[in-house]
RNA sequence: GGCGGGGUAGCCAAGUGGUAAGGCAGGGCUCUGCAAAAGCCUCAUCCGUCGGUUCGAUUCCGACCCUCGCCU
């Protein structure tokens, strides 16, 4: 194949971008692909899923025709996904990009894979739905003791009110038969650091500072960084969001609901956490109407944004970007690129 | 116009003569194999207004305002 003329190695870093639902990311994703010649990986525990289509606001037909989008309808809903199988597949299509001499453009929303992306996971085995299914029967207090007993060091710094976290620690003893404690990468001390081979990051403290207000202050060289986050003002994202929503119902949210509910939605745990689409489901089942139900899936969505940024707040290291509501994708696209 | 119910946080809503439950929304946060998930914290110096009774009223009394229902 033809090999890129592109000067220098740091052109294949993969670049990261990360931004709340509805910001406009994927656009600008689009934009950077054209501009440099790049593949997108998306970053989305749901997209992965074929058939959540409209719900999750998966890249239309056309815009994987421009642009070559991986890690999207990788899964069916009877089988089960999650962040190991997701970093795995995401190396390996980063690597595959990259030896097509072109740059992957790692964009999407979800923080955990990102943080999983960049720091590794650790060698903790993936989840067994019989024992997984044991432990959620057992009172609380006995999985809390176990625990104790088990792994003290796990006790100590799990969140005791959390019946999710304590039953996967649980889980994971009791698959080893060694602690959990010792079983998960530490994030602590290494957090942050790359596992994508060539990938370069600054290391200015964790400010999450936006670019327009800071950045400054005498320093000559704008920190590089190929990971970026987007963030607007909340009053244009909300404005986003309810745009989107109505979209997301205009186009028939609700018909392909009720298709996928055919086809085993409602058996796919994960699936069926998707803000949309749960709501839908309990429309269809008459626990509401439908305009209840829009306004819900705004406020759920909201809601989720404002989690999204309290992760990539406080878990990762981005170059804040806060995107501007009259700038286009392609303005910002223009600028990432100066930047990189 | 008359009679009756009601006016408590952005919304819904409990409540007591002794100094304001709860839920939702909002804000903040935790986060390692279900993550668009799960969990945690926070949020009324004040109870329509003005008077009165009382040691003390959001709670009792009166007037007024607003509101819902019924009647004429």
């Amino acid at each position: 194949m033809v090999k890129p003329d592109l000067p220098s190695p740091i052109s294949h870093l993969p670049i990261l971008i990360a931004g709340q639902t509805a910001v406009g990311k994927s656009e600008i994703a689009l934009q950077l692909a054209e501009r440099l010649g790049g593949e997108i990986v998306a970053v989305d525990s749901m997209q992965v899923y074929r058939g959540l289509d409209i719900g999750t606001a998966k890249p239309s037909s056309a815009d994987r025709a421009r642009v070559a989008h991986h890690l999207i309808d990788i899964c069916d809903l009877a089988e089960s996904f999650d962040v190991a199988q997701y970093i795995r597949l995401a190396q390996k299509a980063v690597e595959q990009i990259q030896s097509r001499g072109r740059v992957p453009i790692l964009c999407g929303g979800t923080g955990l894979y990102f943080k999983a992306f960049l720091s590794g996971l650790g060698e903790a085995p993936s989840a067994d739905p019989e024992l997984r299914a044991r432990l959620e029967a057992m009172p609380f207090e006995a999985l809390l003791r176990e625990l104790h007993e088990r792994d003290s060091a796990a006790y100590e710094k799990i969140d005791k009110q959390n019946p999710r976290r304590v039953i996967r620690a649980v889980e994971v003893i009791r698959l080893t038969g060694k602690k959990f404690s010792q079983q998960r990468a530490r994030w602590g001390e290494t957090a942050g650091e790359p596992k994508v081979g060539s990938s370069r990051r600054d290391d200015r403290t964790s400010q999450p500072v936006f670019r327009s207000s800071s950045a400054e202050g005498g320093r000559a060289v704008p920190s590089i960084s190929n990971f970026f986050a987007f963030t607007r003002q909340p009053d244009d994202l909300r404005r986003r969001i309810d745009v989107r929503v109505d979209t997301m119902f205009a186009s028939g949210l609700v018909e392909e609901t009720r298709e996928l509910l055919k086809h085993g939605l409602e058996e796919n745990k994960t699936a069926m956490q998707a803000i949309g689409y749960r709501q839908v489901v309990e429309h269809l089942r008459g626990e509401r109407l439908l305009a209840e139900t829009i306004e819900l899936v705004k406020t759920k969505t909201r809601q989720f944004a404002k989690r999204q940024l309290t992760w990539f707040r406080r878990q990762l290291e981005p170059e804040w970007i806060e995107l501007q509501p009259d700038e286009s994708p392609e303005m910002v696209g223009r600028k990432i690129c100066e930047l990189i």
